[in-house]
DNA sequence: ATTGAAAGCTAAAACGTTTTAGTTTTTTGC
DNA sequence: GCAAAAAACTAAAACGTTTTAGCTTTCAAT
């Protein structure tokens, strides 16, 4: 096995300066007025031994690694993982790579992770923030690095961000159960201060409380394994047995919640209407099937990796921060019924 | 923003030199005969200021990057996406940071990536391999690159693989499924030579033969949509009347599988037993509730990654590449009825 | 013939480490 | 008090690029 060759070694072969190879490998031989017979006998020998330039080497030179980091809640989690996919095809068509890590919401983690993607010189950030990162960001920002938020924000930084309207599918989705007939809503969230649970809690409340309803919300602990969240929604459902619908804040909850349903022996439907929040693969099968708050989730990714890249093409600062707002989908089936 | 001190820069304002700094960083003070006080002073200053090494000089130098390459079918696949999760943690933990990417089992796309990897040195690749990518594989090899296999491996390879008891697994379905006293078993499958679908294949052919049964199988084109696949599943099961049992060989297909019947309307378990391969969060909550092949993804990521850190740790060669087969498991539900 | 500009090419520094092959200083043993 | 050994430290090369600042050569114009 021999030595990859570099540019130096092409340099020699042929007897010239590795300067020239350097500027005609980098497309710059017109500019820097290289004869076209240079051109072609540099790029005639370089295919011929194959020669890929050493990207550590040109990193460490250019600062530049081509490279962004994405960092998701959790990357197991597939609302995250179908982002991730279409980000990572995104950007690799446009010919960067990317380097993911799942943050568990964990701060420390986090900071460390962070660290690590500075250390590495990554070019620009994708990240769903952990609240308390704030001065890890301005860091990368004040270091002039892209930093583009998905899912949510910090309120205390004004980053470039794409999320939906949480606010307005909750409050939606509650007044279509309202219009149902339902008297007893239950919300359940995550005890999380990130701003698209709060938002999402905001539109339950706005719509409960403008309909003079009583709020049932039950938030539970961020982190919990299945069988606990299980426990606790059963425990909630069992102190509030009026409810006659409820509401799951996000996709993990609502699949457990749908497992404590059926363990309770409840119907959907017609003891309880269930409202989840993303859609999922089976929800349309289900017996009832689940109506469910979709996210646009080709589009989220599609705006994000592109905010991403402007900001990665163009060094100018861009004058203002750019926050996107996409419109989700409730889309209706079975599991809520009218009541009389 | 001041410019990041270099190691150069704390040897000077130390006026010793970058040498010494370099082995007390590296730990290599005792090793080198470094005095304590000189080891404190360093220490101190180097806290100090916050000094981090810049990793891309590092790994130029030293041609080690502490990065892994994933390459799987698809990240957006839960399965894979759970394996991903799982190799994450244990490889942060470890000093490695993952790369991961798609697939799509394109071979193209595939050799191009590795390319990619090549060229940014990453230090090891675990990867779900499509057919067609020997060569590259090879030369990995032959450039000592340690490389492992999961879910799949390449025949032609010697490779290290870790992968479950396909053909076991689906012929302990079929038995079972025989048992019940089901006589037309349907086997749905993707078009692929995958070493992985085919054993599948082979279980199913091998328990129905012994059984003196006639096999019915059909076989999706890989990469359809999920519309299309329903189409091609619904149309098997139009000319395949006398079905009476449906094994669905990888979990996309018995997710649109399930869909098809739904759509036609059978009833499942009365009318069409079904098993699925992969367990999913929701086929405990289906009605009925769906029995599945289940593999023990953890275990897989696990014995995975550990198999990639052992080669990485000691660059000695080992005398002999290990293939490991895990066991899976027959998780039976109530998708399964007894037939006369 | 000389000058000046244009064309064509290159030497060497720089990026920030690690590591080889030392050199210098101190200690030890007699 | 001296030689040898041990301890403590370091100069410089190497990794493979990119880029700055110049250096030659050619050629047209005077």
């Amino acid at each position: 096995m021999k030595k990859k060759p570099s540019i130096v070694d092409i340099a020699t072969a042929l007897e010239i300066s590795s300067t020239t190879v350097s500027f005609i490998l980098n497309g710059r031989a017109k500019e820097k007025r290289i004869s076209d017979k240079m051109v072609a006998k540099v790029e005639k020998y370089v295919k011929e031994v194959g020669y890929k330039p050493n990207s550590l080497a040109r990193s460490l030179r250019t600062g530049k690694t081509n490279i962004i980091a994405l960092m998701v809640e959790s990357i197991s989690n597939p609302f995250f993982a179908n982002i991730a996919r279409h980000i990572e095809k995104k950007a690799y068509n446009n010919g960067y790579k990317i380097i993911y890590s799942s943050t568990d919401n964990d701060v420390k983690r986090t900071k460390e992770l962070i660290q690590m993607f500075r250390d590495r010189h990554v070019d620009g950030y994708i990240i769903s923030p952990p609240e308390g990162i704030e001065e890890d960001i301005s860091s990368l920002i004040n270091a002039e690095i892209p930093v583009v938020f998905f899912d949510r924000y910090l309120k205390k930084l004004e980053i470039d961000s794409v999320i939906i309207d949480n606010t307005v599918s909750t409050y939606d989705a509650v007044k279509y159960l309202i219009q149902l007939g339902h008297k007893n809503i239950g919300f359940i969230t995550v005890d999380s201060l990130q701003t698209q649970m709060q938002d999402r809690m905001l539109g339950y409340e706005k719509a409960i409380e403008e309909n003079g309803l009583v709020p049932y919300i039950k938030e539970i602990n961020f982190g919990l394994s299945s069988e606990d969240m299980m426990k606790h929604i059963t425990s909630f459902f069992l102190r509030k047995v009026n409810l006659d619908a409820v509401l799951f804040a996000t996709n993990y909850l609502g699949v457990n919640g749908l497992k404590a349903i059926k363990n309770m022996g409840l119907k959907i439907g017609d003891q309880i209407s269930v409202i989840a929040f993303d859609d999922h693969d089976l929800f349309e099968i289900h017996s009832p099937s689940i109506t469910a708050i979709s996210q646009p989730i080709e589009e989220i990714a599609d705006v994000t990796i592109n905010l991403l890249l402007g900001k990665l093409k163009q060094n100018i600062k861009l004058k203002k921060e750019q926050n996107l707002v996409l419109s989700s989908q409730l889309i209706v089936r079975e599991s809520c019924k009218t009541r009389p």
